[in-house]
DNA sequence: TGAAATTAGTTGCATAACTAACTATATGCC
DNA sequence: GGCATATAGTTAGTTATGCAACTAATTTCA
């Protein structure tokens, strides 16, 4: 086997393993040390809510990069906790919408605040340049395999 | 809140969110369109126990940034499809030593041929600088949250 | 208009993750 | 030697993920 070849199998490990772990981790034990009850995914569906509200389940999956059972769920342990409420929608009786509590308004500036720490810590040492990088190359895989 | 803070926090969801769920799916998916029937979890042990065989639990543990408990499921699941077994070790009998079995062994080089086939439909227009670059930023993320 | 296809969301089943609490063995130290 | 501490691994409980199969509402189009 060509060596080049080789070391792009062991890239798998790097872009689907330690890294997104650690930060993730760390994020939801910040979360846990600051008194808040919210698990990381919950936080990522919130984010996207506190960007846009009210939006349907299919759109937080396509925001959320997460299949349909799995934001199913997820709405349905945000709405026990009262984060969030699902209302039908008018139009399209299908289609459930998918509304911020005044309770989750309430976490936004708290946990995004940490989100930001957190992510502060994860990259110190890192420059600008380097980050727009993964950015893009992360896009670029994206875009590669769907 | 400060433009570039905010930046920093978006980072999260590239990080942590869909470059990796992207390519583990690809590649659980090539798993199972081949026939094989394990999962990226199960492979990514395998893949550390061909590197060095008869690891013991807690080695297993660093080498692909799990936790004890999950580690020993995986374990327990690859001892059900009889690709590993566990063998006390002699010198310390609190260590499980994790050894391949032949069944596991024939499945190395079809696994990390398909794990590469799929690194390359991902890095599709990724060049070695950029994929330096984010093995670099990785090392470092992990290395400022551990 | 009405049957077929599409879209939105849910449910069941298996695997995997994290935390906390647990057992068993080994090591350190007085 | 013997007690405290550390280390290796397991178990229980909750959450999350992926897939496949399902219901219900909407759209397409003959």
């Amino acid at each position: 086997m060509p060596n080049n070849q080789f070391k792009r199998g062991e890239l798998y490990s790097v872009i689907n393993g330690m890294a997104s772990t650690a930060v993730a981790r760390r994020l939801q034990k910040n979360f846990r040390q600051a008194g808040l009850e919210i698990t990381i995914e919950q936080w990522s569906v919130l984010y996207h809510l506190w960007k846009e509200d009210c939006l349907s389940q299919q759109e937080l999956c396509n925001r959320t990069f997460r299949d349909k059972p799995s934001i199913t769920r997820l709405i349905d342990n945000l709405e026990k906790q009262k984060l969030v409420k699902r209302t039908a929608s008018k139009e399209d009786r299908r289609i459930n919408l998918v509304c911020l509590t005044e309770a989750a308004k309430a976490l936004q500036d708290i946990t995004i605040d940490l989100a930001n720490q957190t992510m502060s810590e994860a990259l110190v040492g890192v420059n600008k340049d380097e980050i727009e990088t993964v950015k893009s190359v992360f896009q670029k895989v994206y875009d590669n395999l769907t």
